[in-house]
DNA sequence: ATTTCAATCCCCATATTCGGGGATTTTTCT
DNA sequence: AGAAAAATCCCCGAATATGGGGATTGAAAT
């Protein structure tokens, strides 16, 4: 049994390559060709793919668009995204949406077809410099912590943390005098410092920089 | 000029293997063989390799941090890391922690030599099963944003909001006034209903979950 | 047509926070 | 040993927030 592809791409030249060079390969089977994704639904219950092979760049409808759609109709259904561009939110964008793997168009005509099977049997082929940078993007947000590391707390003492982390949970100062231990009074003297490191002047404004610079 | 490869590997068996295929290949040199990464910038120093290659399963030290370790001391060294398991958690660490492909065991070893080169030129070469969890792990935070959806937003009107959200800002009831035109009862009167529905009864305590629970 | 609810405004009394002064002791660094 | 920083405590007065009552208008739902 062959591998059912269904091709949409906007340019005819393209599109036709492509057409052919799944119709004449051994095992595959060319199962529809679009030039667009209008009436998508009708499409896919007309050639009933195995495997959907799509151009990034399509006119009426954004490529990404057409992914998320093709996944919302059928989940389970790949769909391998290829492209001229290798453009960081491209990329990006087009697996959030659900792509199954993502090729440049220089990629060999047999390299193609080995991706499609890939595609096919669960994998998810990219070419090497997208999967660098797919990698980019897993690994980018390991980069902000260490800059969080490197970025001075503002230079709280570990006291002023404490309260501050007590503030966090909504605590008053009569409440996070009793949780540690000190006076009132006490509280109130980290506080200004508190205050005057984080360069803020209330409570709120002290609570949503401490949540969203994660100082507690 | 050949690829220096430098091996990481606790199992002696594989080390010797892996060692002697790229010994044996033209267009490679091993560069340095080592069984765990104690004393690791030595071992760098020594091997100056251009690629590693190592096991995620360490003895002493854990495949990870040595990752974490290598890329702290060569951040452009580029790791190539292979295991017999793949476990979404390793394979999310690993990349996360620095590795540039991640393959598995039984990979060929001709297409072990292709994945150095791929690793050397700059690619990312990764077995087609991990390839899919990596795409995986960047489609899954959409995932989690259904969820934020259907956590109920405790019922806040869209003037609610808007005063919740200017009191994230750092803003008193005064400031709010004016921001949104509206008397300073009349903020009074919000911030009572904001207090009901969020079930809190500080602004502290409204903007700490209106920043954790995204609610603004 | 009536009810419900959001949005707007008002008063009073109390509680809490804020800004700007202090002061003392202990720890840490030089 | 001496200086600097952190942690502790205190007072006053002004500004803000909170709780517990109201009330009115208009739009949406029943």
């Amino acid at each position: 049994m062959s591998i059912r592809v269904t091709v949409f791409d906007d340019s005819d030249l393209f599109r036709d390559s492509m057409s052919s060079l799944i119709e004449n390969a051994p095992g595959f089977e060319l199962a529809g060709s679009y030039a667009d994704g209008t009436n998508l639904e009708d499409k896919l219950n007309e050639s009933q793919p195995d495997v959907v092979m799509m151009d990034i760049q399509m006119p009426h409808i954004n490529g990404i668009e057409l992914v998320k759609q093709i996944k919302k109709i059928r989940p389970s259904l790949n769909v391998l995204m290829q492209t001229a561009y290798e453009d960081d939110h491209k990329v990006f964008n087009a697996i959030c949406a659900g792509a199954s793997g993502y090729i440049l168009k220089n990629t060999s005509p047999n390299r193609i077809l080995e991706c499609i099977v890939e595609v096919y049997q669960g994998g998810s082929p990219m070419s090497p410099s997208v999967a660098r940078k797919v990698l980019g993007f897993l690994q980018a947000p390991a980069l902000p912590k260490k800059e969080e590391e490197e970025v001075p707390n503002y230079g709280l003492s570990a006291r002023e943390k404490d309260v501050l982390s007590c503030l966090v949970k909504g605590m008053s100062y009569k409440m996070i005098a009793d949780s540690c231990h000190i006076s009132y009074e006490t509280v109130r003297s980290h506080m200004k410092n508190i205050y005057e490191k984080l360069h803020v002047a209330s409570m709120t404004e002290a609570v949503a920089k401490a949540i969203n610079q994660r100082l507690v």
